[in-house]
DNA sequence: TGTACATCAGTGAACGCGCGTTCACTGATGTAC
DNA sequence: TGTACATCAGTGAACGCGCGTTCACTGATGTAC
């Protein structure tokens, strides 16, 4: 990579900088060309040597954001022992929200509302979303194979039109996982990701007060409900 | 209330409805006063005969919204017969969702991304958002009280700093309801938000299909597991 | 019942500000011979 | 190693548009005597 094409990813990564600063303060939609040139002390043109447009610059901070969530999952997951499966998600979990806290900014662009007039490329943004997800779900499956994960419930039990959704996923290659493995790992994420919103937006602390514990405790009773256990 | 008053009323509720067209089209951010007086045919000035500014009008629709999905839970818990604990939830819980997709911009406005700049009047929205919660947390209350609601956990098992906090909160003004009650309120809405939060921004589709099939059959799951039942 | 006056609804111009994007351009940095 | 040229970074002016809010005002509606 030569000097230039370094600077040039040096600017493009305090552009982007800039405006994730932008958004802190002024919500997501506030995405200005001029407030981050203003920002970073250029012109508002000189931008367009980097982004082609402010729609360019969305898709790539949505891109580092689902990246970013993801890639905090993967090292958490990382640090346990493999057959540890309940810590595994656990600690994949913990992750979840403690990026979501810690980037509030950047969760409400991945899982907020939308930004008015923005048109995602699917084809980039739906791969990238999709690796939290894939995660847990891989995580599931592994247990499952070891026999470790036998949830209190069977496909049979699940409303017909679920189930038959579910088979006919397992099939395709966009979701190669057993069926339950994947109606689990959606719970989950409903759940998670009830508890992680409604705390950004402040609406249990005033009942719960130690959001914390009150997560890590539910996640494990799930994991505990869902009969998921390590090999020691 | 004089002819001049009705009118005044209105006018009122035609900005309102404007201003929820907008939101609709832009986002919850986009709200403007010009936009509005553009699409009722007035001058933007003339808004201000019925809102002393825009942030007044945000509070506007932030009571209007919090009182609407308050409105059809309570109406939808009215539907069910007195005693059944576990039916009235289920209806209650499925008001939430249906009015959160059937006003998917007023959902985002009271539960999503806050607006740029806009500082909510706490001491009118609390209570305004709170209704909801208390409605549920009343018919958890009314069940034990009844002793169709016996949580299979106790206060004790609880993290302590939970524990404590729910406990310190009973006496209180504010939430004169037994704790786990509280408890499991808490649990129950991060729940049912999670799953109507990822379906209204597409997330759950891909892997459920039958969106409203899964949420009916995860709270039903949640009312089983919290062993709440209802006087036959 | 008619008149005088107060209230209210709404206008149009203005203030001072913001925005994304295009364009012709200057000057610096890098590259090939 | 030095020179000629191409590439790239960034500017400043402009286009056409948006915004919330204030102000002095006109005309209609309602009210009191």
């Amino acid at each position: 990579m030569s000097r230039r094409a370094r600077l040039h990813e040096a600017t493009k990564d305090e552009i982007k900088a800039a405006a994730r600063k932008q958004m802190k303060a002024e919500g997501t939609a506030a995405i200005s060309l001029r407030g981050i040139a203003r920002d970073i002390g250029m012109t508002a043109p000189a931008l367009y040597r980097y982004f082609a447009s402010r729609e360019d610059l969305i898709t790539d901070l949505l891109l580092d954001a689902f990246n970013a969530i993801a890639d905090v999952m993967v090292a958490a997951d990382a640090a346990q022992p493999r057959t540890d499966y309940a810590g595994r998600l656990i600690a994949v979990m913990m992750a979840y929200r403690a990026w979501g806290l810690e980037h509030p900014i950047d969760f409400q662009l991945i899982y907020g509302n939308p930004i008015p007039g923005y048109i995602a490329p699917s084809e980039l943004t739906i791969p990238a979303a999709r690796r939290p997800f894939d995660l847990v779900v891989g995580i599931l499956s592994e247990a499952m194979a070891a026999g470790r994960f036998k949830p209190p419930l069977t496909i049979e039990e699940l409303p017909p039109s679920v189930a038959a959704h579910l088979r006919a996923l397992i099939g395709s290659d966009d979701y190669p996982e057993l069926p339950m493995a994947l109606y689990i790992g959606i719970v989950g994420w409903t759940r998670i990701h009830g508890m992680v919103t409604l705390e950004l937006f402040e609406n249990t602390q005033s009942v719960v007060s130690d959001t914390e514990a009150f997560y890590r405790y539910e996640v494990t009773k799930l994991c505990k409900e869902m009969n998921l256990t390590s090999k020691t």
